[in-house]
DNA sequence: CGTCAATGTCAACAACTGTACACAAATGGT
DNA sequence: ACCATTTGTGTACAGTTGTTGACATTGACG
């Protein structure tokens, strides 16, 4: 679509003169929207993956035939599949948990906190879609190194949320055990919420429905609580 | 590694004269053991995603290779990649569908029936690795189809579960919708545990404590059941 | 025996893959 | 204004891919 002239690239340098649009490659003529390459690679994969890919069948060439380049151009910027994989792996979790940080603040203690937490979390995947299925398709994907740093990742979120737990009245003295046992199930939970919405393109009236089933699952949990008592094997 | 000479090729028709001990094809040569190369293809397909790939990482050729068979065989057996991958859908699901008739036989209601459930599940995720490996895999993987026949049939067992359920005296007047609520909790809590039994190959002591978290998850949401009131939003 | 359908082989194809190398343009500090 | 670095281009190569078409072998059934 962006595509621009330049044939007479070695005699005009300021590209700013010719602007009318045609097909010839100049050298990165117009600096078009991104400044930045390696930033475009990576979302091109995501975008690919989004057509229906999992990153293990993404090509090389693929992706900069996405964003229009030559493949060389790759290297300029990744050495590997797997260091770009890996990256996106980091990225998604950035925003991943800035949903986390945002649904903490709008999280005070109440009545309605479930509701609202599972309100904001249903409308942030889908303002993410790309990055959360991402992560739900490499979680258990083809490539070794990407599943297990996101393993060690949602490890990591699991804990964190465990902490978080253990501050409410209710768990405040549930042993870290539990409290993973117990986040771990959250967890799960939310992930199986995450299918859905990426399963369902349509929003608003599924997710409606969505967010009620959530509810009630994490209702139901909470609900456990005050009855347990962790007896040991 | 199979390195195979064949300058003679055009010379000698009959292949009988050549038998003497060479990486030689001959028709099918061995007969050895499976009569059957669908199957064969089938498992050699299973056999590369466990050692990392995707299903649609998988290529044609690759497959028939670890077979011993040429490329072409592939199309006397399946017109496509897509309708292997459809038929694995199916084949997993069979023995999951077994799994869950052995556990219905052994799970007499009583004190230990969540505990012996869980037990059975997680080794036999164990032994038919592969199959649930295909499907943890493949449930979000890049491939719409099979994505799609596997979110079919897990949310056919979902409703399964839910008519199960509703036999408890506990969970008797339950609306199916929130039968299939828990039930959806459920099945998520128990594809966590799938996820981790696939991710540590060694078994026994890292299996307890799995088969331990699993229990006490399964009770928690149990212990929530009695205090349940669905409040319609 | 002869014949038919099923199964497997072989050779060939154009398309695509990852990667190497040398060169061109843009950028930024001095 | 110059030069060094960074970023992108072009060409090339050998290896792999999916798929075709013609042929070989097998087993079953008459």
């Amino acid at each position: 679509m962006a595509a621009n002239g330049g044939a007479a690239r070695s005699l005009i340098q300021h590209d700013a003169i010719i602007k009318m649009g045609r097909p010839q490659k100049t050298h990165r003529s117009s600096r078009d929207r991104s400044i930045n390459t390696r930033q475009a690679l990576r979302e091109a994969a995501l975008e690919l993956m989004d057509r229906d890919n999992s990153f293990d069948g993404l090509s090389l060439r693929e992706i900069t035939r996405e964003v229009g380049v030559v493949p060389t151009t790759f290297y300029r910027h990744f050495s590997d599949m797997e260091s770009l994989g890996l990256e996106l792996v980091a990225e998604s979790f950035r925003t991943l948990r800035e949903l986390l940080k945002v649904a903490r603040q709008n999280a005070v203690p109440g009545d309605k906190i479930i509701r609202r937490s599972v309100e904001t979390f249903v409308t942030y995947v889908r303002a993410h879609r790309r990055h959360f299925q991402f992560l739900a398709r490499e979680r258990f994907g083809g490539v070794a190194v990407i599943r297990e740093e996101i393993r060690t990742e949602v490890r990591l979120l699991q804990s964190e949320l465990a902490t978080d737990l253990g501050r409410f009245p209710l768990l405040k003295n549930w042993s870290t055990e539990d409290l993973n046992m117990i986040s771990g199930l959250m967890i799960n939970a939310m992930i199986g919420i995450v299918e859905q919405v990426l399963s369902s393109r349509r929003r608003g009236q599924d997710d409606e429905e969505l967010i009620n089933i959530a509810e009630k699952q994490l209702r139901l949990i909470v609900l456990g609580v005050p009855q347990w008592r962790s007896q040991e094997t």
